[in-house]
This record gives C-alpha cells, sequence and structure tokens, in this order.
DNA sequence: TTTTATTTTTAGCCTTGTCTAAATATAAGG
DNA sequence: CCTTATATTTAGACAAGGCTAAAAATAAAA
C-alpha cells in the first residue's frame, strides 16, 4: 500500500516524466509539489527501496513499469471523479481539481470499477484529458489546440484551455462541448481566425477561441 | 481545520456520548478507536485545547457545541456518501461503510451541499440511521425493532440490523426498503411472529425477521 | 583547468499521532 | 479505613513527512 504522500510523489513524477521526456530531477518535482528539494530526496529513496522508481544520486529518477502503473491509476481516479463532479452534480470545468485531489486517493478497487460504469466509461475527464484504463494504459492521441489543426482537418473537442464562465458559456452558447466533432472549414492567416463546422451550423470563430480549444485529431 | 485522526476522535466521542447519555471515559474511546489509552489522552488534551470538547483529568470528556456540530458534520457526510454508493452505485447496505469511512473526510462544502441534492436531500442512510442537517441537527426520531412495536402501530422502514445476502434478499421479495410503511396487524406473544400490512400486502413475518428491522415510528 | 554557480544530498530538528512502561488517581472489597 | 484492583495520565520513544543549514557533486564560466 503507497501513503497519500507516496502516491503524490508517483503521480507529480509520472506528468513531468511525459513533459521533459526522460529523467527526472530532483528541483523539477520539489516546484511542482511545492516542497523543499531535500524533502524530495527522502521520499525518492524511499520509492526506489520500494521500486516503484529508479534512483541514481545527482541523477534524476525514472518511474518502473509498477510505479508508472500506480501513478496511472491514482490518475484514472482523478479523473474520473472529474467526471463525476462535472456530469453529476453540475460543477464547472475549472472548481474540480481541488476536490478530485482529495477523491483520488480513495482506496477501493471496487468503487472505482462502478464508479466507471457509472459515468459511462468515460475516455476523457473534463478537460479533455484521457482516462487511464484499470491497467494503466492511456489512449495516447495528442490533442492540440483547434488553433493548430489545418484547413479541413477533422477533430473532437475534447477539453478547454482557458476556463473562465464566460468562455464556457460561449462554448455552451455554440454547443460545443466535450465529444463535439468539429471541422476546419477555413482558416485566416492574418488574424489567425477560422470558420468551423460543428454538427449542421458553421461559423467563424476568432483566433483567442482557437487557442483555447483543445481537439483530438486521428 | 481538523485532521482526519481529529475529526474520528470526535466522531467517536461523539457516538458514545449519545450511547452512554454522559461523560465518556478514556477506555471507553479508546476500545471504540480501537487505540491505547494514553493516545486517548493525549489527543483529548489537545481536542480541549481546542475548545470542541472539555476534559476534566480523569474524569471523562463531553463536546462542546461546536464539537459537536463537527462531529455531525463528519457523520453527516459518511451518511450522504453511503446512500449515493447505495443508491447510485448499487453497493450492498453492508459494502459501504468502509468506503465511508473515507470519504466522509473529504473537505468541501459545496461538494456536500450538491450531493446532498443530487441524492435527492435524503433524510436517513441506507441502514435507517437518520442524516444530520448542514446545521448538525439531526432528527431525533428513535427508531425501534419491529418486534419491539405493539399492534396496530405504524412505522417506516429506516434500516436492518442484519445484513446478510439471504436477509436483504427476502426484503427484496417482499418489497421492503428504505421508506416502506408498515403498519403490525397482529402479533402472536408464543413466538413473537407478526402480521403485518405492506402497502396492499398483508403477511406474516418471523420474530427472527421482526428483530432484525428497523422502523421509525411516530 | 580553475573558479564560481547551481543542484543535490546529508545531518539534525520539528510535528503529528501512535506506542510501551511506569507512575498516579480513583474505585472496590474486606 | 486500608489495601488491592482498575482506570488514567505521564514520560520517553518511534515512524512519517516535512524543514533549515551546511556539505558535497555537478555544471558553467573564466
Amino acid at each position: 500500500m503507497f501513503s497519500r504522500a507516496e502516491e503524490n510523489y508517483l503521480k507529480a513524477i509520472y506528468h513531468l516524466e511525459q513533459q521533459i521526456q526522460g529523467e527526472v530531477s530532483t528541483n523539477a518535482i520539489a516546484e511542482r509539489m511545492d516542497t523543499k528539494p531535500s524533502s524530495v530526496t527522502d521520499m525518492v529513496q524511499k520509492l526506489a527501496e520500494k521500486e516503484v522508481l529508479s534512483y541514481k544520486k545527482y541523477k534524476g529518477t525514472l518511474l518502473t513499469p509498477n510505479g508508472r502503473k500506480i501513478a496511472a491509476n491514482v490518475i484514472r481516479k482523478h479523473r474520473l471523479w472529474e467526471v463525476f463532479l462535472v456530469e453529476k452534480l453540475n460543477f464547472q470545468w475549472d472548481e474540480v481539481h481541488e476536490i478530485a485531489e482529495q477523491l483520488e486517493h480513495i482506496q477501493s478497487d471496487e468503487l472505482v470499477s462502478r464508479l466507471d460504469r457509472f459515468l459511462g466509461n468515460p475516455d476523457f475527464d473534463p478537460h479533455g484529458d484521457p482516462i487511464p484504463d484499470k491497467h494503466g494504459n492511456v489512449k495516447r492521441t495528442e490533442k492540440k489546440l483547434l488553433s493548430e489543426c489545418d484547413k479541413n482537418q477533422r477533430g473532437v473537442c475534447v477539453g478547454v484551455k482557458e476556463t473562465s464562465a464566460e468562455f464556457l458559456q460561449y462554448l455552451d452558447k455554440r454547443k460545443i462541448s466535450i465529444g463535439t466533432k468539429i471541422k476546419v472549414l477555413g482558416k485566416e492567416f492574418f488574424d489567425g481566425s477560422m470558420i468551423i463546422q460543428v454538427g449542421g451550423d458553421q461559423f467563424f470563430v476568432s483566433q483567442k477561441i482557437a487557442e483555447n480549444l483543445y481537439v483530438q485529431t486521428n
């Protein structure tokens, strides 16, 4: 069993590994966890003992397959709870992180599996991030900003970057939400604006909008 | 803010106060929490400092109104989550305690209030225990066993004592669940069996059944 | 290649919540 | 009322996780 603190370290290292693509430094972990490097050293040594990560003094750490699986499971729970909070309790997308941060540590495989079913086995959380499956595998389909899409490209809305009430309301009005299919009909290089198709409608979006909407292309 | 451990002590003392009806002894707390009396002394002194309970050496403790409110709030969360687990995730009545024991410590008033609404503002948990309101007030309507009811008395099913699958299935078959209204039509003193009315049906229940079903009378 | 700057680790201390063993109150029995 | 039994508290220790300050490695610059 892993303590709350240990789970949080594993999760942080998991995320940093993906960002940095390689060994994760002590300082990087300390910064992300908002603790001191000395505390990180201690914990990382303990986790190396438990064989969930490999650690060489002064060289950084990498999760072992087992450590990666544990981290992915915490993230799975975090994202499933986020879906619950938004879909069932009608929280806004940007209000759920802190609460999910607590809920992700509840220990019960049965609970997770039932929650997953209750939510309809979602693939993405309300921010558009993929939910790892029970084995820790993630559908790794790069999400990108709508503004990075080319003309005629199709994608599925999987999340937002900015989460202001105004922006969410704008999306509501345009009937854009998680899972909405979007096709880029045209792109104006001068101001970065686009014409997109959503369902039967097609309309204009400014660069500001396009830069804050994540889509998953295939 | 109160730590998980502190919340658990407050909850335990709250329950003991109700059972014992008076000052709660150090040993009683230790037994209920499965810790040593010396640990209890330490914690109780700390909680007295925080003015959530009053404590006189060698004399036992009593919650202050503030302490009682905090305890009731933890219990409120526990019972709301139990309702969620049973009603929404289809857990059995007897499978939910451990998980609720974890969920009760999640900190977010907004979450609790939304959960409450999502569940339809329930008054009782799946075991028939009353759910305190947000101010810590409990509808104190003594629940009693069906077997303790007199002839012609009416009551509402609020829970069970035994939670075996067989018993729950029996209740299912007889369409008895939380909220079901029951009227005692007759009582046989020789073997403790009863004839009761449930909805349109009336049928016979053995003493064993009547001794494991809680009803709330008014 | 030295010297300086940065990163990382070590050493020692703190808090929380627990424990054991010993000391002290209170309660019970003769 | 005195003695034994039980309940409770104190004292000292420990593990988890964190911090500070100082030491040691590594990296960067001269």
